[in-house]
DNA sequence: ACAAAAGTGTTTTACATACACCCATGG
DNA sequence: CCATGGGTGTATGTAAAACACTTTTGT
């Protein structure tokens, strides 16, 4: 195949934790480069023989140490000079992870990687903040029509941090008594016979999202749906 | 920029237009290489000095001489084999057209262009049949919440015309009182004077979407948003 | 007994749905 | 006057929204 191109295929990823309080994302400071200092999303160019989604979760990983669970692609950057370096573009993905479940690698490829609240991200590389506003985007629109709310909690979890989720990512408070009401009627979340103490105030039962019976709901025709005022 | 790499960008455009009675998608012959005489997705490789929106827009119109007014990034298609030739990723776009517009140019780069119906295309070349799918789940789902089906339609249509538009569409009958009680009430509709003949029966008013009402409301936090039984 | 968070129902309001007849024109 | 497609209103059902007090625990 003759093909007079010169044009370089990256991915990257916009993984995005929660912590409790914060929806936060994952970054790599850039050890080399023109970049330099800068913060930049995990990612990098892509391998021959190597699908996009394989490629990203492998940059993911020897980047920072994480392997989602959850990964979905999100837009491809291409305008000219979003890279300094020469012509590349960008195939982005999504990726949801709880941040509990992993110890970040400090160092691997001349790379450190942290955690930033979404609130305060430090200047970022290349064109990636235009790539994180549509991870966010991507994310504020989906958790009202997919259960994805669920990769960022606990296994099982009490109905509070599942509320303190839709409102710390939606930036916005919700009546608890209608949200646990529209929840619960989908018939997806399981209560488990455990329960969670806060520091203070009545335990809080625990819950889990029944991903098998969400799946046979869907294969029915179910939509899972929410909204709010 | 010592990158190792040996990978080619390709975009390709999934176009529907509609005439009518039939949703249909505009696709080309290939005259030559492995896939001869299978019709395929307009696009073809991405030059190193052009965004990828605008590459689209070029190869479509070398290809078949339409040049669309809405154009949306669809997906990345990456899968290691897709293409026969080596390794291509194909970043696609959905546009929209009217067909009334546009004479095809019948053979250009040695390549014939035609409308087929969705309903029965011919066998397609590479992943592009998964292309097409994607496409067709984007229009579906997008016109319930985005005003792009007017892009399908004469700038100013019998109401008829846009409920026989979603019909087609969504493959489903819709209650023409209801739809038109809530398309009008977005108040994104203007009333022409002018009226429309149709072979036999009442004249028929005819409408045109006021795009920039709809960009004011929009601003405003209205969604446009119309669902069916 | 107080503080803190969990848990719980009812009323009101708005929108979606279902449904059938008359109107204007051409032949 | 008949055939064809255009145009219209109302009643019912269902889901969203608004809203506040009681329960359980630890200190």
């Amino acid at each position: 195949m003759k093909v007079n191109q010169h044009i370089k295929v990256a991915v990257d990823a916009v993984v995005f934790g929660y912590t409790g309080n914060e929806l936060e994302l994952l970054l790599i400071q850039q050890k080399y480069g023109s970049e330099k200092n800068k913060w930049a999303l995990p990612g990098g160019f892509l391998k021959d023989e190597e699908d996009l989604q394989t490629g990203v979760a492998r940059e993911l990983n020897e980047e920072t140490g994480v392997n989602p669970n959850y990964l979905e692609q999100l837009f491809t950057f291409g305008s000219i000079n979003r890279d300094p370096r020469g012509r590349v573009i960008s195939v982005s993905y999504m990726a949801l992870i709880n941040p509990k479940n992993y110890v970040l690698k400090a160092a691997t490829d001349a790379s450190d990687a942290k955690w930033f609240s979404i609130k305060e991200l430090p200047p970022l590389a290349y064109d990636h903040p235009e790539i994180v506003k549509k991870g966010l985007e991507r994310l504020k629109s989906k958790i009202h029509y997919q259960p994805i709310g669920f990769e960022l909690l606990n296994k099982e979890f009490p109905f509070s941090d599942l509320e303190k989720l839709y409102q710390t990512i939606l930036d916005k408070s919700i009546d608890r008594r209608n949200f646990r009401k529209k929840m619960l009627s989908f018939g997806v979340l399981e209560e488990t016979d455990k329960s969670y103490k806060p520091s203070s105030g009545r335990p809080a039962k625990l819950f889990k999202f029944n991903k098998r019976k969400y799946n046979e709901l869907e294969e029915k025709g179910f939509h899972f749906e929410i909204k709010f005022a």
